[in-house]
DNA sequence: CTGAAAGCGCTTACAG
DNA sequence: CTGAAAGCGCTTACAG
């Protein structure tokens, strides 16, 4: 079983490969008759023909594909969303959207050396190394950073921003002694360093003492010592901010297996605001995401980088908090 | 900024392109110097010489990649450990995982014949007339059922199981009235709906009436209303499997805002084990995913199917209800 | 309006 | 031990 190439269309239709070449391509303006047209599409349908990806993008020195490059995150519906909307606005432009899961198992290299793609987008910065060897081969490269946006050709990912305004709202709420409590996930780390610099930032701007925070595994034995230990503190802490729901779930559990009542000895907000906070109890006060502007936003985002426009605005209210009981 | 091939570092190194081809590719056997092996070498390195994948591929005529269709789900970590796990077996084969995420913006054949790629994965069925095109281009079609493994050269992934293993536990606890809740998320529905089965198909097995069921929004009140008709019925519901942790929380949410207890009046028992699970109060009862050996499972699948061998066997205990006070 | 020909960059028989 | 040459399948100036 061979393969079918523009020759056996060419051969089929009685006309040159050229010509096979403009039809298909719809090139060479109206020189060419519909009665020669219709003549090569069914002759392309009849046999099969599919054009050769690899000898195309030989000839033209570049391919229709872009290749994101996922870091080792557990994907959310952010993320999830973003993938959608990148499929949709790169097949408008011809471009289809190839994603690489990256868990260190292959040098990055391997991999574009062996797509070849039109730009490769990243979500976390690339190594200087990697960045350039693309760059070489002539391969835009579309880098990102988790928060400030210093570069052009960059997109960026608030999340300094999330911890402000959980202490903006447990300040507002009347507490004055914070605590931030993470993930235990190793993964998260980037996200939660992030989250944490919010809460630190914001505690010092309200003139409220440093946070102190802990990692928190999802148990609820391990999260009351936490809390035990935060409340005998000099000063006691009145309210924590949590990574997302689910730590915040587990603070909560905590405070109540260590004898303690949410809000009133100790409020507690999350983020993410996934189903089980709304139905927890008491109901979890938490910050929502606009998934949908978010990633409307980074896709346009990518876009811009890639047709080398300007940064599309940044969205309103891309955050907010909800107000539920546990504040 | 033009490419660098491999008639560059021919000229750099003084020898032909073939001998760089046979250097770079370990071909020839011992019949080049290792004196040449390293010139070439360092001359490669020292321009950043990258083999063109297009060029490659079509003198080859197949590519080292391996493209995986991934359906419109949310991706879970069953599947996010599956990507881990195909990325890492493949790669020891020399091949790289790509994924595309397919949202319907495309169609599939635009994506493999832009990538060209050895194999193809899909985790739902492909359409026929894709499947034989893509055989036809000398691709491997590697494809899946969600459940009855009936063809050869696919793998699949066991729902009904699910289930069974709840209702079982349920009538262990002395239920008879069983009713299924199903999520509102219509792309679920594949899944929700093999689960209502084996549901269904235990009940009627253990002599128990056909289940009644509903989806239900994450949503306290609605869930309030649904528990209320089931518990009004003739034979009042007294046990409830859901389709998953969060549904099993809204109905557990539902039943006590309908003024009723679980689990006293109302049993209940989710599937995934989420965090939120053991958090709740009172602690869901849930079925538990052996996500890795699940995930190493059809990754084993995958690989047989692509190198033709047999099935690997089924791992044992890739589910179990975790019993809590929710049961 | 259509075709012969060059060339994209690689690998691999084949010849020496 | 090494090189000249063919050819993978396509697109596109160029010539007619």
């Amino acid at each position: 079983m061979t393969r079918v190439t523009s020759a056996d269309v060419a051969r089929e239709s009685g006309v040159s490969r050229t010509t096979v070449s403009y039809v298909l391509n719809d090139k060479g303006g109206d020189a060419i008759p519909e009665a020669t047209r219709q003549r090569v599409r069914e002759a392309a349908a009849r046999l099969g023909y599919t054009p050769s990806a690899a000898a195309r993008a030989l000839r033209r020195g570049r391919s229709d594909l872009v290749l994101l490059v996922l870091p080792d995150w557990p994907i959310g519906p952010v993320i999830d969303t973003l993938l959608d909307q990148l499929t949709g606005e790169l097949a408008g432009r011809g471009l289809s959207l190839l994603v690489h899961h990256a868990r260190g198992s292959r040098p990055l290299a391997d991999l574009w050396r062996a797509v070849t793609p039109r730009a490769v987008l990243g979500l976390v910065p690339f190594a200087p190394d990697d960045e350039r060897a693309m760059r070489q081969a002539g391969i835009q490269v579309v880098g990102s950073t988790l928060d400030a946006n210093t570069d052009p050709g960059t997109f960026s990912v608030p999340q300094i921003a999330i911890g402000r305004l959980q202490v903006e709202h447990l300040v507002a709420r009347g507490r004055r002694v914070v605590a931030y409590a993470g993930p235990d996930d190793a993964r998260l780390a980037p996200f939660a360093d992030r989250r944490r610099a919010g809460v630190a930032a914001a505690c010092e701007e309200l003139g409220l003492a440093a946070p102190v925070s802990a990692a928190l595994g999802l148990d609820v034995a391990a999260a009351a010592d936490v809390v035990r230990s935060w409340r005998s503190a000099p000063e006691p802490v009145t309210a924590v901010a949590a990574y997302n729901d689910e730590v915040a779930l587990a603070v909560v559990a905590g405070v109540r297996a260590a004898g303690l009542r949410v809000p009133d000895d100790v409020a507690v907000i999350g983020v993410d605001d996934v189903p089980a906070a709304r139905l927890a109890s008491p109901p979890l006060t938490t910050v929502w995401q606009a998934i949908d502007a978010q990633a409307t936003y980074l896709a346009a985002s990518v876009m811009a980088a890639l047709d080398g426009t300007d940064e599309p605005p940044r969205p309103d209210d891309v955050f907010h908090v909800v107000v539920r009981s546990s504040t």
